[in-house]
DNA sequence: ATTTCATATCGTCAATTGTCAATGTGAAGG
DNA sequence: CCTTCACATTGACAATTGACGATATGAAAT
């Protein structure tokens, strides 16, 4: 209901990586090492962001043996919070940014936290062709 | 739509100094003097918030005479602008900072801009007893 | 107990931001 | 014209912020 906690909820909000995190988490909960290798920043910048996210009452984080997995703070008491999570959800979707973000999130919810810690925080890459592709023939179209 | 254009509406409607000036301009539209003399800030402070604000579509200017009136864009185009303008409206009512901007608001709205400017950008000060008390007895509790 | 490993915290740096004082601008009035 | 005056713009400065690398923490596995 202040000014403060009202700042303290848009400032979270306001932030492009931030937004980018609450966006990931609408697809539901998700450890730390799964956010870092999607959105490509160090660990303690996204461990940061997270932080403050928490702070500002919009998530909330659950120990899981050794990982630490965050998500949208549905029963938040910050007013303020809980209004503007509402408010994202549903905008952004076809910016490019977030639409990466989605692809990404995509390819590390299927392998899981495990083998992205395993891989150091990071995502295999998705090829534009399959990965193996038969023998004999190239790609159409070489001269 | 764009994560670009979020940002810079969030951003603007986060900043505690801009999202007093939005709850004033709830109130109708305001040259930039009068907020000047009711948030107690330099003019060229007052004047680059509203420059922001304008740029995230959320005032429109108006220019009558010499003073530029400022107001809502309730015709924007910019979709986060305009959620936004709805949202804040009702936000922050029991902020003692917004109550105290309200207070001087009122007396910024009565006087209006000419005599505003006269004073240099000030508000006549509020006194806690009438201007001018019945002369004879002093206020009650002096020793 | 010791090591491992996912995450948190700290120190540092560059970039951004909010403020003010000084100056520029452009319309209205002399 | 020349001034005046409301507002905009600029430059300087301190404070805040977001990024990273390095290190601390603490639970789990050995």
């Amino acid at each position: 209901m202040s000014l403060r906690e009202y700042e303290m909820v848009m400032k979270a909000v306001a932030d492009p990586t931030r937004v980018r995190i609450l966006k990931l988490l609408e697809g539901g909960e998700m450890c730390v090492c799964q956010v870092v290798a999607i959105l490509e920043l160090g660990q303690s910048t996204i461990s940061r962001h997270l932080f403050l996210l928490k702070m500002a009452g919009l998530v909330r984080e659950r120990q899981e043996k050794k990982w630490v997995h965050y998500a949208l703070d549905g029963a938040t008491t910050t007013p303020y919070a809980r209004k503007m999570l509402s408010a994202v959800k549903g905008w952004l979707t076809d910016d490019p940014v977030v639409a990466r973000d989605r692809k990404r999130e995509g390819i590390a919810r299927d392998i899981g936290p495990v083998e992205i810690c395993g891989r150091g925080m990071t995502l295999p890459v998705r090829r534009a062709v399959p990965c193996c592709p038969p023998p004999g023939k190239v790609a159409a179209g070489s001269k």
